[in-house]
DNA sequence: CGTTGAATTGATTTAAGTCAATCGACGTGG
DNA sequence: CCACGTCGATTGACTTAAATCAATTCAACG
């Protein structure tokens, strides 16, 4: 468990769960927070476990995921700075519902559940913040059940290559770097790393070109036709 | 727009949104709210429309369902009577991020989303209640993205089946009625109506007997198995 | 009794998962 | 500094689950 630094503070300040609130109640939060880091594949949570605390990532990404009976994983979601998780859990009998593991060495802050309560009690300036975060988050959950119903693997990943130029540096460059491994990405898509790679590959003939990380998008508007 | 009856009322403040409330505040609450009925098929909002209100289902079944560009529509949840529906679209901008339509006839409870709004910045006890429905939806879509990608149609038939079995009475009664439509539950499910079909068909030989809306669980255990 | 919409059944197509082999990048140690 | 080993990514062949299309059958309701 790291002393928390200045930077950690910043980026907790410019979370969505706390940007908005006022100085004094951002310090309170603040004081149930803990900062630690996390190694690649540790696991953070259990599906099951009692929760005690919920997250927000500093760096790195961090992925959600539940078990099947015979041991298959299916990503729900990955997280990355600035983004809370697990936060839920304290709304449902304190039981987390997934498993959460670092998908990559991470930093997080870890919240005290029973000070947050307190705090949701006094300042409904605080839960309106969490309930925004919690309706973004089940905003995200339906989009996926909307997209894996209704899109083939190439429209999925068209749709997020283009969320990811809208989001990176939202100026008018063309290219972006993924912010985490493919197979990651297949798994938040809902696609073994084998079809994220054949709809990347499907779509070099509408000007998407992959080098590593980088992506070059040449074509936007074909993107969007897909 | 009808007014609101006495039964109304008694269902009103027995849902989870209401029912740990005080009572004054459940009677402010339920000042925000107007009951009204609605026929099958009618569209209560659309995608991307100011949500000025969100509702509370009465009596019937609601879906909400996202269209795609060439119409073909993917449910994203249905929703009974005591559930709440449209209220997550407060903390995204007021726009309805999905269509909702009722299934069959229903009543529904309608809150304006101003007043709620104010109730919600004076009122903790209330924003904890709502804070709960958004968890419990987050969690129910969640659920869903990991059966879409975990398990076969046959095996999210048959965790429904079980499901409804637990809910139903809670006794130890072996058989229940369906609470809607097959079609509409093979769209909560993802499913093409075949294909539900199609799945209670295979069940039968783990003893599942369908007739009508009526089904018989006799080997809950190989269900379990699927 | 007849009409309408839902449900079932069958045949076919398609998307994507699985398995297996290869390639490539990177980091370690000889 | 290069060879090797590891891990992620890619490619190909094959299998499988479920969507689609089409034709009945069934049930509810007027």
């Amino acid at each position: 468990m790291l002393k928390m630094n200045h930077r950690d503070r910043e980026i907790l300040l410019s979370t969505p769960l706390m940007s908005g609130l006022n100085p004094a109640l951002g310090r309170r939060v603040m004081e149930s927070a803990a900062v630690f880091g996390a190694e690649a594949k540790d696991v953070l949570f259990r599906e099951g476990a009692e929760a005690e605390n919920f997250y927000v990532v500093l760096s790195g990404y961090v992925r959600l995921f539940r078990l099947s009976r015979e041991g298959r994983e299916a990503d729900i979601g990955v997280y990355g700075p600035g983004e809370t998780f697990g936060e839920c859990a304290m709304f449902l009998g304190c039981k987390y519902s997934f498993n959460a593991q670092a998908a990559e060495p991470v930093t997080l802050a870890r919240f005290d559940v029973a000070k947050i309560r307190q705090i949701m009690t006094e300042e409904p300036e605080f839960s309106m913040a969490l309930m925004g975060v919690l309706a973004h988050h089940l905003h995200d959950a339906r989009e996926n059940v909307a997209n894996d119903r209704l899109h083939t693997a190439p429209q999925r990943v068209a749709n997020y290559l283009l969320e990811m130029l809208q989001h990176s540096g939202a100026g008018n460059s063309n290219s972006f770097r993924l912010p985490f491994q493919k197979s990651l990405l297949a798994g938040k898509l809902g696609l073994a790393p084998e079809a994220l790679s054949r709809a990347f590959s499907m779509l070099k003939t509408s000007g998407v070109s992959i080098r590593g990380r980088m992506v070059q998008i040449t074509d936007a508007e074909a993107l969007r036709r897909i």
